[in-house]
DNA sequence: GGCTTTCCCATGATATCCCATTGTATCCCG
DNA sequence: CGGGATACAATGGGATATCATGGGAAAGCC
């Protein structure tokens, strides 16, 4: 399971959304029906997603980090302490999808995005992210700057 | 099972609320007419709610950490102990929906939260909460702080 | 008999279902 | 290897169902 690629799909007037065959691929086999959508947790304007499964599981590994192993009851318990697991959970929404791949996106999703007429998805190996496509252009930009300075100094075997 | 997302739902004249649908779909396919709601133990001004079968399943829970395996036994005879699954119960409610998903709220919930005409139900994951909504904005900005020191915090791999 | 609670119906907005269209990739067959 | 036939991906749009909400009527309850 690996989301590849970046995709730009029209958001239609009803608000719908498809799901690229390429994303839709990756989902478990069991659980094609749905994904989830979730707000970045400290990047404004990007949302992401994955299959429930793998949000289940980033979640509890989120708990496993952040709590240690007795940490279920305390986190069941305390309304108090701040629980990363429980606020990733508050912006994020279940997504079913249609026979034929496509979703109505909340609006919510529509707003952060700040999208009107296409919405850019992209593969992020274990999860995938929805852009603005113009603010993805600057971001990939930015971002081909870094890749090719981390592989400059990747400082190989080689003199 | 996992409640996601954050809603605002009306609080009408009537003192109803609707339990929305993506919660509604979480409770157990069996028992999906009545749900729980219980004070925060540790924060006032929240209320927590959770399917009968979840409030139930985190009370035992409760009782086998604190009291260890000859709990059950013990609580029931002691009434001189401290027991947090009693202290629970008490501050709980078994609320019955219906048919369309909507329950009257207990006065002393409305209290409790301070709400006049809506309520704030934000998912967290084992159970949910209900706020009022200008607390639970407030306690949001908060928490995004958080969250991005967390992210921070992760001390990946880089220098 | 007023007051609250429950049941039922109404409504606007949204989401879902279903069918149609177009373009591209794949297949099959000689 | 060409040349269509076929399958599937992405999109549009009408019809229908569901969601969230308001409000009237009926059924308790002191």
């Amino acid at each position: 399971m690996a989301f590849r690629s970046e995709i730009l799909i029209k958001l239609d007037k009803k608000g719908r959304v498809l799901l690229p065959a390429a994303f839709r691929d990756e989902l478990p086999a069991d659980d094609r029906g749905a994904f989830v959508l979730y707000h970045s947790p400290n990047v404004s304007g990007v949302v992401n997603g994955n299959s429930r499964m793998g949000f289940d599981a980033m979640l509890e590994r989120l708990r496993a980090e952040a709590l240690g192993p007795k940490g279920s009851l305390k986190v069941a318990l305390d309304d108090e302490a701040f629980d990363p697991a429980g606020y990733l959970s508050a912006g994020a929404r279940t997504i079913a999808m249609e026979p034929d791949g496509r979703f109505s996106m909340p609006a919510e999703f529509v707003e952060a995005l700040d999208v009107a007429d296409g919405v850019m998805l992209v593969g992020k190996v274990e999860k995938f992210q929805l852009w603005n496509p113009a603010r993805w252009q600057a971001r990939r930009a930015a971002e081909r700057e870094k890749m090719a300075a981390f592989v400059r100094n990747l400082s190989g075997g080689e003199a």
